[in-house]
DNA sequence: TTTAAAATAATAGTAATACTATCATAAAGT
DNA sequence: ACTTTATGATAGTATTACTATTATTTTAAA
């Protein structure tokens, strides 16, 4: 049973939708793969291309650069959460339920899911933790922000911030919180794993429980 | 009326200490002003080289690379701050009072503060708020960690945790709040600069207060 | 089924980056 | 005055981040 699902991602993101076809695909697949093995730094399309057996110049047809990839990779996973929390809350209409389900899709995402087929949920989410900043920290990000390239992530956080004033509708910071949340996951997971003394957390083995019961904590204080 | 500090890093983090020579001085200031104003992935040790009349070569001596030269930077801020803490909360008993005096350190650091002569401190802030979290974004994290080189930011860490606890005995959470508060801090002044629909806050002419009342906002609910 | 169009591969080449090495000179410390 | 140390000048290498050109393969339309 595997329903595949395509998403849609701004069109300023590629030179050409790699989704299309299998050379796309597999730049897809194994970018993810390579990213999260060696890192965004280390990692360049002269390496992607021997991998899949494919050429620099191909790659650079689908992309203006691994920057322009990056982005594109965590444009499409912040658009899949936001597609899981759509499906998931779909029937729920406790505001409050909704926020768990929302906490529970940043954190454990991967964990439920089926996927897509050239997409490993589970090594993009370590990408998103690990590298998914550098999507946004960079001299371009105004002019790329302009062309609508972090429009999945302002998606996002309007979702979440809806859910959030649903719950308190007093509440003064629904953006700042709805970002905070996806921000202090993401960080705290790779707290745990790299700089422990930064956080209160543990992971065993990619049991991200305590991270999701501390995004309870804080958010039910924040919004009684 | 300049009482020059030198705050003294992790040795590991640097080859030869630039602090104590004037070619070491001015590698710090210049690289703060390019990094600042091109962003850490455009700035190159040449460029640097050109812009104070000196060599590739002789920067190599003081640092492995330019990430290292980042790590510095940061460090050096981190110290800064909890130095800028330790001074200002010196006096004061009151746990809140502490804490509302911590939140503005992190805000508003170079504001209020005469600093170092060649640290120009609100452009450093500027480099930690859009290139800080590269500092240990990276594959070398765990081997960097266990050579001491983020050690400001978990004493800055632990420094805070100690008053939210203080604050509130029962917090669960004081690690993660502490960080969060650094982390939240960056974050929000860069999206209301580039990417404000992930925020709620505005921020005109450098003025950062609405940043500042929303760390109180968010700490006063989660520590009553 | 042929044929044209489009996609990919193969190859080559360039400027910049991220270094390392060597030697000469200048500055500082004893 | 001398020796250590710091810096500058110069050169060189491997890798990166591309661009360009041509050949070959795949796909899709006539």
């Amino acid at each position: 049973m595997s329903v595949e699902i395509k998403i849609s991602l701004n069109e300023g993101l590629y030179l050409k939708e790699p989704q299309d076809s299998k050379l796309g695909r597999n730049i897809i697949k194994y970018s993810i793969i390579l990213i999260d093995e060696f890192g965004f730094e280390i990692f360049t399309f002269k390496k992607l291309a021997q991998k899949i057996n494919s050429t620099e110049a191909s790659i650079y047809r689908y992309f203006e650069n691994k920057h322009m990839l990056l982005l594109f990779l965590v444009n499409w996973y912040w658009e899949w959460v936001r597609y899981l929390i759509s499906i998931n809350t779909m029937n729920v209409s406790d505001p409050k339920v909704k926020l768990k389900i929302i906490i529970h899709s940043f954190v454990s995402a991967p964990k439920d899911n089926p996927g897509v087929g050239y997409v490993n949920e589970s090594k993009l989410h370590n990408i998103v933790i690990s590298e998914g900043v550098k999507a946004y920290h960079t001299k371009e990000v105004d002019k790329e922000n302009s062309k609508g390239l972090f429009a999945s992530y302002k998606s996002l956080a309007n979702t979440v911030s809806k859910v959030i004033t649903e719950v308190n509708p007093g509440f003064k910071y629904p953006f700042a919180l709805a970002t905070n949340l996806f921000e202090m996951s993401n960080n705290h997971i790779y707290f745990a794993k790299h700089l422990p003394r930064l956080t209160d957390i543990t992971i065993k083995e990619d049991d991200f429980d305590e991270v999701e019961n501390m995004l309870h904590y804080f958010t039910k204080k924040l919004l009684v």
